[in-house]
DNA sequence: ACTCAAGTGGACGATCTCGTCCGTTTGGCA
DNA sequence: TGCCAAACGGACGAGATCGTCCACTTGAGT
């Protein structure tokens, strides 16, 4: 489960750069959180005590950035993924991961923004991780549904219409943890089989492979994109 | 009705400047909807056909450009609100303005933007129109409960959650029509009395009153902000 | 037609951010 | 201890955006 994604690109570096690595997304987690994602890099080196070159170093672009500092947020997402598929009642599993995902980013300030941020950058890369979350998820479903739990008619890609609504959500009130409570308790219960009294429209075309549940956070710097 | 927002603060103005007024709304909608609410405001003005400085005469703010681009989808927002509340079937009312509302944010490419940026500045400007449609909507709720259609334990501030968590989907999603439909299918799902099988959590302390939905969209651009 | 206040456009200086370059420092190995 | 590649930091030039200033143009009333 560890698979999905390894936070730390640490090996072969030297002591100091290890350290200043992650005295820079420390400090990139919490001025992303203060001034949002696109606060200018040099805040951040500033904020973390080292000079602009060793940020860059890093850390060629803003987006390897964000990945990599909130890699350990993805991590978790993933892992709640494969702790709900484990769970013997699979809507409570269902439930878990909702919940978990949600309440990451309900808490962590600058993680909603990285999340849609991330949302589009499904270069084909790191495509096998993203067909297994969706493997996976769609697993899940099957057996919810199975169970009688979760309505016949939810679509996979309604998990993703769910995250990224609530991204929405607390993005635009950071601060209001009973909208976002409220607003997860609305959609669970409509995820239910029971409330399954009218006909949704058709779902999305979005795959959940588009997701940055993936969690390919770190690594992703050593792009030489031309 | 129309009492809500003016639109046209021509008055007054020469017949050129007045022209040249329009142009500049029609462009920041258009540019607005291209490249975003943070679009240069020369792009805005090339577009329009008129100099940076006609631009910042009539808007000395971007924030007066966007309120004002967007006025008519304000307009169009509480007008629904009016007509909700004439409706004789109370629930009707309360989806057509849902649905009304989640489709001009999904249709008009720049308004969702607006919609949020508009959200936390309630400066008690205006003061008056808020507290009117916060008084209108949660008639509309009451009336919609007491028919035994909206769940009993929906709150008026659910309808800001809604719409704000819709208003994020489509702004990490402008092409996916059939996802913000989705959203809106589940929530109103949600919202029927049928569907209140468990108990939710405390609703937010938002206040409507903090809703663009008033449309004070015009004539913002006279603040002398010192 | 004449007048002039209202309107106009674009140049410009100020500010900000980016990402690189280069001289200096330092960790780790022999 | 001495070496040197790796790591470092800050200065710097390029480019973008902002909002103002000012000389020129034009609509509309007489």
């Amino acid at each position: 489960m560890r698979e999905y994604s390894r936070i730390a690109d640490d090996h072969g570096l030297r002591a100091d750069a290890r350290r200043n690595r992650q005295r820079i997304l420390s400090a990139a987690r919490a001025v992303f959180a203060d001034h949002g994602i696109d606060a200018p890099m040099a805040t951040v080196a500033r904020r973390a005590g080292v000079g602009v070159a060793t940020l860059y170093r890093r850390f060629p672009t803003r987006d390897a950035l964000v990945r990599a500092a909130f890699a350990q947020q993805m991590d978790t997402c993933a892992q709640a993924l494969t702790e709900a598929l484990a769970d013997p009642d699979p809507w409570r599993g269902f439930q878990h991961l909702v919940e978990t995902v949600c309440a990451l980013q309900r808490e962590e300030r600058g993680f909603p923004a990285a999340f849609v941020a991330a949302f589009p950058h499904s270069k084909r890369e790191h495509a096998r991780v993203r067909e297994r979350v969706e493997q996976d998820f769609t697993t899940l479903v099957r057996k919810a549904q199975a169970a009688g739990a979760l309505r016949p008619d939810f679509h996979p890609s309604d998990l993703a219409v769910a995250l990224l609504s609530h991204c929405g959500l607390v993005t635009a009130l950071p601060d209001d943890r009973a909208a976002s409570r409220r607003l997860v308790a609305y959609l669970l219960q409509s995820f239910r089989a029971e409330a399954a009294r009218e006909p949704l429209p058709p779902p999305s075309a979005l795959s959940l492979r588009n997701l940055p549940l993936a969690a390919d956070g770190s690594q992703a710097q050593r792009r030489s994109e031309g």
